[in-house]
Formats: structure tokens, C-alpha cells, sequence
DNA sequence: TATTGACATTGACGTTACGTATAAGTTTAT
DNA sequence: ATAAACTTATACGTAACGTCAATGTCAATA
């Protein structure tokens, strides 16, 4: 099957425009070109369009889909895998951000309360994904490769129920471990209190609890500036103090 | 709580450009500006930021989002309801495309074959929904309401088995159909098996099967351009053949 | 056969939503 | 006191096309 611009553009569904400026940058150029100067596109060029557009689909720039698909060795099915994975991504992230809007929604209703940080949830979600790139392999290697995916997946699962009893948690938690900061002193009985639902917290996000990461996870806090953010937003040093709490909570603090 | 743009941009993770880009464009204004010159965001900004992010994810342009939010009676609620009907579209469409990766995976395995028409499928939806504000209106008027509604409806619902079915089926009806077109008599024996093939494929997709819905369905094939062009694809005239032998087939010819 | 209308071509400038660079002032931490 | 980290405004750069404009091609019809 032969295709001119616009007959592949309606099959698409995209511009004859863009097959023109596809052309142009070299990322797809038609099989022929016809003895009036039209363009033709065969089998190969349908092929490579549909997985130009999975990859735009996925936010890939142009220049980075020519790089990919000029590579000599380039393995379709790999790709297709890989393609599947970022979509099913995108779906889990896209979930999060519906749980957003009806957390929101429930909020304008005054059913409940949402913090400033829970408002961008969907989106911060997001970020973090767009910043593995830069910090999310050195994290990884940090902290535990496999603590960072659970965590993900563990709330991914969550019912709309747990997800109101984690929030709850949490916000006590945030509330004593506050307390406890303004009486300064991290081995107190209030830090220590702030320091076991901060391990309860946890619990629902982990499949099994450890001392260590748990001291790790603390660590990150202090020296990890996105969570650093998070916990200092209403007091500096917060994050600091939750990382002594912790440490001697666990008996890491030696 | 105050935020100047580093935290606040911080804790929607966006960059401090974007926020003095929306203050710039009249979007999104700081609360006030402190004598430093300084931008001082407060809670109704968090708010209206929050907002703005949800429809920027959604892909509405930012003025248009400026013209929603600087309507004086907007109904947070409903735009939230909105929201999250927009999103579940999104993600139903998201499902499709993960489908359509995994067909182009069985492909590219030998496992089955896909049809160009096929391979554009997630893509080509969001083109339909796109288009929707363009034409949806009066096709819906034209063709029914929910008869379009149902039929995504239906179609999202599909499980792959019920996908690999009604994929088979589509194909011998286009075969006989084609079969058919060649013979050129669409009161013929093959003509009125591949009506029959149709109304079979359409109950796929259709809660409730009528003769007069068929044969609007086969009017709308030729009237309407997008569909003319998928089954005119291989040959000229299909569309036309198609609607002759269905209102044959329906008994509406007269 | 002449014309009409839908299609094609190559420029070339416009647009959106920012990124990035520069120069200069402000705040915070040591 | 001085560096580091923040802020400001101005301004030019960018990606991925959209949108003219001027002109050429092709199939169908009067």
C-alpha cells in the first residue's frame, strides 16, 4: 500500500503539515518521491510512524525518537516492552492524580482537609519521575533499589479507605513530631513517640520493616533536597531532628 | 503559610520561570510583592496554582484556563467533577494505547498481523476526541447521542479475548465486502452476507441493534468524511457500496 | 477542451510555554 | 564580612508545529 501525505496523515490522524516538518528533520522521509515532486510513503514508512508517535506519545522529543530509531542495532520488541512499561507508568501516575481530584473535590465540599503538599501530589509524582534520570539511580543505589519500586506500587494499590487511614496517620504524626521538635530534644519521650508513627507510616508503604532502612530513609531526609523540602516547609530543621529521632529510635545512633 | 517562588515552585514542582512566566501572562499573580520586590504567594494562590496544574495536564492551553478561572461565578466543584471525567477519558484512552502496544508486540513477534489501519488505533481515538468539539455536536445530533456514547463505552469495556473476536470479525467482513465491491451488485448473495458480517461486528459495539440505526450508521459513512476515507482506503466507492448493500439489507431503500 | 476543486510543492513568518543567559540587587549562613 | 543562595527584570532562544502565500498537478465535470 502506497500512501501520499495526505492519506497517511488521515490514517494517523496528524497533520500532512507534520509529515512535511517530519520530512524536513530527516526523522521520517517518504520511500519516493513521485515525477511531480510528491511524496510517497510505503509499508516501512507506515511502520516507522506508528512508532514515532509511540514515542511522542510518551513526551520523547523528536531529536531524541531520531536518535533511537537510527541506531543500527535497534531492537523493536525490546522497545515495545519498554513502551508498555512507561504507559502502564503513566497510568499508575494518572491514577493518582484522579485520587487527587476527588481528594480535592471532597475538600472544596468540606468533607475533609488537604495540605498544601497533598494538593500537587499528582503532579509532584510526576517530577520525581522526570528527575530518576538526574538523581534516581544514585538514590537507588543509596537507599535500596527495591524499598524505592515498593513503595510506589504498595500506594498505587491503596484503597480509597487505607489512603484516608495513611493521611490520618501521617498528620498525626507531622503534629507530635512538631511538638516534639519545639521541645528540642530528639531522645525525649514525644520524639520517640513521633518516631514509632513515622514507623507506622511507613508500614504502609513497605512490605517489611527493617532498622536500617528505616535509619536510611531518616538519613535521606536530611540529605536528599526534595525531602528535606518536605519536612523542613513548616519549620527548618525539622528534617534534621526526625533524622536524630529516628537514629535513636533504632538504636543506629552509635 | 507564604511562599516566595523558589518554595513554592518547590512544593508544585514547577520551575520559579514558569511561575514568573504565569504572573507575567496574568494567570497567576502573587498575593503581594514585599519591599524587596519580592513575590509573596499565600494560600489562594496555592489554590488557583493547583488549578491551573490539573488543566495544564490535561492539555488546555493557558489562556483558555485564564478565561475559566476569571469567570466570575465559576463552580469549583463542577470544573473538579469535569476533571475527573476528562481523566478517566484519558485513561481509557491510555488503556487502548497499552492494547494497541501489545497487538504491535504480537506483531512484531509473528504472533498475529495488524492491519495499518490497526496500528494508528490509540492515536487515531485521540483524534476523534479532539475533533469532538469540531464535529461531535452535530454528528450526535445527526446519529444519536448515546448511540456514539455507548459504542466507546462498550468498546473501552472490551476485554482482549472480546478484542481478538471482533478484530477477526472486522477482517472477513472487509474481506467479503471487498469480495462483494468487485462483483458491483450490492442486492447480491456475497453483498448481503457482508451486511449481515456488519450488523454482527456493530453488536460488538451497540447495547441494542435497529434497522434504522444500521442504516444511519451506513448513511454516516459516506456523509462523513472520516469514515468515507477508512473504508475507501483500499478501494474508492467501498463506502458507497457498503451503504447501498446495508439499506438493502435493512430494507430502508425504498 | 476548458475549467473547477481538491490536492501537492516550497518558502517564510507566527505561536505557545517556557529554557537560558545576563546583570544587578537581597537575604541567609558562616 | 563575605560567600552562597536567593531574588529581580530584560531579552533572546527553542521545539513542534500552525498558518499564510504563491504556485504547480491531477481527476472529474460542463
Amino acid at each position: 500500500m502506497e500512501y501520499t501525505v495526505q492519506k497517511l496523515s488521515r490514517l494517523a490522524g496528524i497533520s500532512s503539515r507534520t509529515l512535511r516538518y517530519y520530512d524536513e528533520i530527516g526523522i521520517l522521509k517518504p520511500a519516493r518521491i513521485n515525477s511531480s515532486g510528491y511524496r510517497i510513503y510505503g509499508q516501512n514508512e507506515v511502520d516507522r510512524l506508528q512508532q514515532i508517535l509511540f514515542y511522542r506519545e510518551l513526551g520523547v522529543s523528536l531529536d531524541h525518537i531520531k536518535e533511537m530509531l537510527t541506531v543500527p542495532d535497534f531492537d523493536r520488541a525490546a522497545a515495545l516492552r519498554c513502551h508498555r512499561e512507561k504507559l502502564l507508568e503513566k497510568k499508575a501516575q494518572l491514577e493518582l492524580l484522579i485520587m487527587n481530584v476527588e481528594k480535592t473535590l471532597a475538600a472544596a465540599e468540606g468533607r475533609t482537609k488537604m495540605s498544601d503538599q497533598e494538593k500537587f501530589q499528582g503532579f509532584k509524582q510526576k517530577m520525581i519521575e522526570e528527575n530518576e534520570e538526574k538523581y534516581g539511580k544514585e538514590i537507588r543505589e543509596k537507599y535500596g533499589e527495591e524499598t524505592v519500586a515498593r513503595s510506589n506500587q504498595k500506594f498505587m494499590a491503596m484503597t480509597e479507605e487505607q489512603y484516608a487511614e495513611v493521611t490520618a496517620l501521617e498528620a498525626r504524626f507531622r503534629a507530635i513530631l512538631e511538638e516534639a521538635r519545639q521541645g528540642g530534644d530528639p531522645a525525649g519521650a514525644l520524639a520517640q513517640q513521633a518516631a514509632d508513627l513515622h514507623r507506622q507510616w511507613l508500614a504502609y508503604y513497605w512490605s517489611e520493616y527493617s532498622k536500617e532502612a528505616h535509619a536510611g530513609v531518616a538519613r535521606m531526609y536530611v540529605e536528599d533536597e526534595r525531602f528535606k523540602v518536605y519536612y523542613d516547609r513548616t519549620q527548618p530543621g525539622t528534617a534534621e531532628f526526625l533524622r536524630e529521632a529516628v537514629l535513636i529510635y533504632t538504636g543506629m545512633n552509635a
